[in-house]
RNA sequence: GGCUUGAUAGCUCAGUCGGUAGAGCAGAGGACUGAAAAUCCUCGUGUCAGUGGUUCGAUUCCACUUCAAGCCA
């Protein structure tokens, strides 16, 4: 039996994947499932640059607005929510589209990654951020090499984040993260998935970013992060969000308001920048040019 | 008009007691399996403003020119 075809289409902040994708679902009686690790979040709309009611031109959209701003939230789970998404559009007899910029969001379905049902133990996590402070990163990063060498050859000393990962995975199962992730790729990937991403020349995708963000601050991101800090007193992954936690900083006083806009336009050309190393990765992928015009570029989708 | 100081990487500057130069920032490339808009790694050749002089050799010393800042008229 053949698999069903999913369109997805990736591509750095600003490049256009909402208007295009949209598009494409009035072309293709599509549905779109959202790949963004921050538009998941409610009350986070100007920022993470949600598309409006009015941009989805009655188009259903999947996974987004749907997390609230406290709540943790991890590829595990979108993994598992894209997927039902998935099957209730192909239910429909409809086409899923996957649009969004988090890589590793849209790498677990395209590869098919399994992630076992496990809780984050988050005791554990800050007993080691506790040895981190007291000992330093070291310690671990030691520890970690003795238990996953193989893995550890690919993390460096500094990297917190990954150095923890490996430890944690090995506290919640016993099994060293070469191991689990081998398990992960076991399944053999369900749909035909079709990878498209949007680029640009550098220079112009950057002068669209910087554009971006001024609107985003002439649209109200202000008064937006200081009502998300009225109604909400943590965050554990939201404020992570590009332009959020500069915002903070302003109201803080750490930053001047000229300050704060340069530094999220830095930001986001950085992850742009980052984004597309991480698309690059996979040769199936076909480019389009955001600079094209519509017609042409969903003139290459749709074959 | 006169004097002083400066002109070195995209930007801010350091430096060479004469043997053609290096930091920070910006930028570029890369990694990425439960925080990922996160986290991390790597990367520095540029008419040393221009022209001439001294010298085996000048970005460095000298003269002149241009430009900029400051001071005095």
């Amino acid at each position: 039996m053949e698999k069903p075809k999913i369109i997805v289409i990736c591509g750095p902040t600003a490049s256009g994947k909402t208007a295009l994708s949209i598009e494409l679902a009035k072309k293709t009686d599509g549905e779109i499932i959202s790949s963004d690790s921050m538009q998941i979040y409610k009350h986070m709309d100007i920022g993470t640059a949600k598309p409006t009611k009015q941009e989805m031109q009655g188009i259903k959209h999947y996974l987004l607005d749907f997390v609230e701003p406290n709540k943790r939230y991890s590829v595990a789970e979108f993994k598992k929510d894209a997927e039902n998404a998935i099957k209730e559009i192909l239910s429909k007899g409809k086409m899923p589209i996957i649009v969004g910029g988090t890589g590793l969001y849209i790498d677990s379905l395209i590869y098919e990654i399994e992630y076992p049902n496990i809780e984050i133990d988050e005791k554990y996590r800050e007993y080691l951020e506790e040895i981190v402070k007291q000992q330093g990163l070291e310690q671990l990063y030691q520890k970690a090499k003795k238990i996953d060498p193989q893995a550890m050859e690919k993390i460096s000393q500094n990297d917190k984040k990954r150095i923890l990962r490996v430890l944690e995975i090995y506290h919640a199962t016993g099994k060293t993260k070469t191991e689990q992730e081998k398990e992960s790729k076991k399944n053999e990937v369900k749909y035909d998935y079709r990878v498209f991403a949007i680029n640009m020349e550098r220079e112009k995708l950057y002068e669209r970013i910087n554009k971006r963000v001024d609107i985003m601050i002439e649209k109200g991101l202000i008064q937006e992060v200081e009502n998300l800090l009225k109604k909400y007193s943590e965050f554990p992954t939201a404020m992570q969000g590009l332009g959020y936690k500069e915002v903070v900083e302003y109201l803080q006083g750490t930053l001047t308001k000229e300050e704060m806009i340069e530094k999220i336009k830095q930001e986001s050309r950085r992850y742009a920048k980052r984004q597309i190393t991480w698309f690059r990765k996979n040769k199936q992928t076909i480019w389009l040019d955001g600079l094209e015009t519509k017609e042409k570029n969903l003139e290459i989708l749709l074959q």
